[in-house]
Order: C-alpha cells, then structure tokens, then sequence
DNA sequence: GTACAGATTGAG
DNA sequence: TCAATCTGTACT
C-alpha cells in the first residue's frame, strides 16, 4: 500500500477515535532536505469545556489555546514547567476544543515523553497552528499498518492528577503495544 | 507591570 | 518519590 497523507477528515472525527486511530501512524518531520519519521505509540486525548485537566476546561478561551477551537489537523504547542514543548493533534469540529496529546513516538531512538518528541522532533513555537493537512514542513502518513484492538492499551492519564480523581483516572491515553 | 502555576523529566 | 526550573498566562 502507498504511504497516504492524511487528510483533513481523520482529524475531524470524535477525539477518542481519532487518538485511537493515530496509533501506528507516522509522523514526518521534514527539514530542509532531510525527514525525521517516527510511529506514533502513545497518544491522550484531551475534551476541552468537560475535562477538567484540559487548558480549555469550562470554555475557556486563551490566546493559548484559541487553536483548540479551530477544525481538526492544526497544531496545538505550547511550553510546560517553562521547558518542555508539548506537541497536540487538534481534532474534531471548528468550535469543539479537543485534542490529542502525541506522548511517544518510536524513531531510530524511542521518544519516551512528550518533552522528548518535541526535543526530537525540533518543534518549537513556530509550530503552532500549523495545518498538518498542508504544511511542508510536518505531517501524518498511513503506512498501511493495521492496528488491531487487542493492541491497544487505554490506561489513565498522566501528570493531571490536580484535577481530581474522576477525570486523571479516566482511560483516555492509549498506548500501542510493541 | 507582576505574580503564579504547570498535560515533565531525570536523579536518588 | 521528589524537586528543579522559567516561560507564558492572567490579572491588576
């Protein structure tokens, strides 16, 4: 099968789904000449005004995470603790925040963290909202892997555990095995 | 202009 | 288990 980008349609689907779907899908990053490429294997889905451990939380709207408003397939970055990017995937309709937080990725070396993505990946600031549908410089393929669904993992989120109980122990963060 | 909290990481 | 670390955000 022919490496596929994706297009504006993948995003636009419920965000649990999408999250589920971008396991196993690569990443490319392209600078200048060369391409970074790494799969997707850890993905966590964040539902704005419901989810109290998203920026959106409430309907908030921030100059920072205004881009979680717009129609799936644009990027969602932003810093943390003053270090560390954190690359998301907005999904869904215009008007719905939510995203999909990328948390690992498996490269020549594994990106264990979603620091570490970003650091690999060289993403910074420039990055937000870019459009992964257009944009020259980042995008998705499908590379015809089939992820079947007994290899999927969903577990609890991690790191949102100020936001209580109910929603840092919902199973919104999806891991693909091996 | 200023206070303040944080979607992590790596060391112990 | 726990603290380093510092930018962007939000509010005055």
């Amino acid at each position: 099968m022919k490496n596929k980008r994706l297009t504006r349609n993948f995003y636009t689907k419920p965000t649990l789904t999408t999250a589920k779907n971008l396991l196993g899908k690569y990443i490319i990053r392209r600078i200048g000449r060369k391409e970074l490429i790494g799969k997707i294997i850890e993905t966590e889905a964040y539902i704005g005004p419901q989810d109290k451990a998203s920026h959106a939380y409430n309907s908030r709207i921030t100059p920072r995470n205004k881009v979680e408003y717009l129609i799936g397939g644009h990027i969602y970055i932003y810093l943390v603790y003053g270090m560390y990017w954190q690359l998301n995937i907005v999904t869904a309709k215009q008007g719905k925040p939510e995203c999909v937080l990328i948390r690992a990725l498996d490269l020549d070396k594994i990106a264990n963290g979603p620091g570490k993505v970003c650091n690999y990946l060289k993403l910074d600031k420039s990055f937000y909202q870019e459009d992964l549908s257009k944009s020259k410089k980042i995008w998705l393929e499908d590379r015809g892997e089939r992820i079947k669904p007994c290899q999927i993992l969903a577990t609890k989120r991690i790191g949102i555990d100020y936001a209580g109980l109910y929603w840092s122990r919902r199973k919104w963060r999806f891991v693909l095995k091996n």
